[in-house]
DNA sequence: GTCTATACAAGGATAGAC
DNA sequence: GTCTATCCTTGTATAGAC
């Protein structure tokens, strides 16, 4: 019934729970999800779920911030493979952040962070600081390795890593919008995008800087 | 008191009370914003909202449809400006996504479509006909005159358009999801990030595929 | 078109027995 | 830890006078 784990290794009443909330949770947002209907869903009655957690929005921060370690091991692990060279590295690393973007519980919460963001601050600043924030930083030290390696050649690291988070995170927004269409993937195909992008990131980076300003400069060249 | 305009010219009290539950709607989402606090911002009594508008929902689906026209109205001029050089044209034209999804209203309406889009369906297919899908076909055409004439060389053209839309709408996202901090410019400056994307942008189109090609294959190379 | 008054449902949360 | 029963607030929406 729940598509995704629920770390931790709690009593299984809670975590049978969070699961539960979880998927109302992002299937119907804060405000219109009912402690009745999670409660409902997890087999107990209403008063017993203020045993687990003393209010709606208790409940909500843990859901919204459970799984970041889960969700963030695969790229670490790409990060410190040393059998990888640095193009393979980047490339499994981009698949890796679309997984844990448009696959874990935790990035399918970002529209939710947004919606709950000036009410309950506290949980937009630990969704930042626990999981996005960590996506940046080893993403940045691998391009960082790239870099010192000779793998790779660019300025605009800013603009880079919004060129290859960007697309992504506005992946996973538009999946939650469209989600009552027919078919999501018609309108945005993610296999191909992934591809596609993965291919025009390696080509940023691949050191084209030289040859791109020589031929961006033909006024002045004889 | 609302800092944007609310197209069309029926009676102004129509236009005040759309004006005052988009801005409240942007601040607080659908469900946690009560037709009571519209109606005291709009300065009339609850029961008289439900003389313009028969339900919470028709109120929003007004509010979320509303301003297209104007939004895309600067994109569409650049793609239409004779005197522009396609590359002066491609950047102009980024700017004005820029514009129309992080300053507009019907811009930062995009994490409430979501929020809204399993229970109010026909409202994201509005949003995706009428704002989402528009801007695709004028930033396509400008590729596609670039193309044309030259200007541009890609393939790609999929992964292309998600590298142009996709870190603008992420960053509309998180402006909403991080719209508590203190500071939300220092976790996404968006001038820097504007200006280093238009270029890399534009380094993506002028063609460096060939020379690409061949500084990627030193193995067998002498 | 705007008001006062009200119907009616649903939601979050608590009390207290077992 | 779980239950039943209940409190109290808030929300959407309507009725009907002016």
């Amino acid at each position: 019934m729940v598509p995704f784990e629920i770390e931790g290794d709690g009593p299984s009443r809670r975590r049978l729970i969070l699961a539960e909330a979880t998927r109302i949770f992002l299937e119907k947002g804060f405000s219109a999800t009912a402690m009745s209907e999670v409660a409902k869903a997890s087999g107990i009655q209403k008063a017993s779920l203020y045993h687990h957690f003393p209010s709606k929005e208790a409940l909500f921060v843990a859901c919204a911030t459970n799984g970041f370690a889960d969700a963030l091991a695969d790229l670490e692990a790409i990060r410190n493979d040393p059998d990888l060279g640095d193009d393979d590295r980047l490339r499994r690393a981009v698949d890796a952040v679309y997984r844990i973007n448009l696959d874990s519980a935790c990035g399918q919460m970002a529209p939710l962070i947004a919606e709950v963001s000036r009410t309950i601050p506290t949980v937009a600043r630990a969704f930042y600081e626990g999981f996005i924030y960590k996506q940046h930083i080893v993403m940045g030290g691998i391009i960082d390795d790239g870099l010192a390696r000779g793998s790779f050649v660019t300025r605009e690291r800013l603009g880079l890593e919004q060129m290859i988070f960007g697309p992504i995170v506005s992946l996973a927004l538009e999946r939650e919008m469209f989600a009552a269409f027919d078919d999501v993937d018609a309108v945005r195909p993610v296999d191909q995008i992934r591809e596609e992008h993965a291919t025009l990131l390696l080509r940023l980076m691949k050191g084209d800087t030289e040859t791109t300003r020589a031929t961006r400069v033909p006024k002045g060249a004889p």
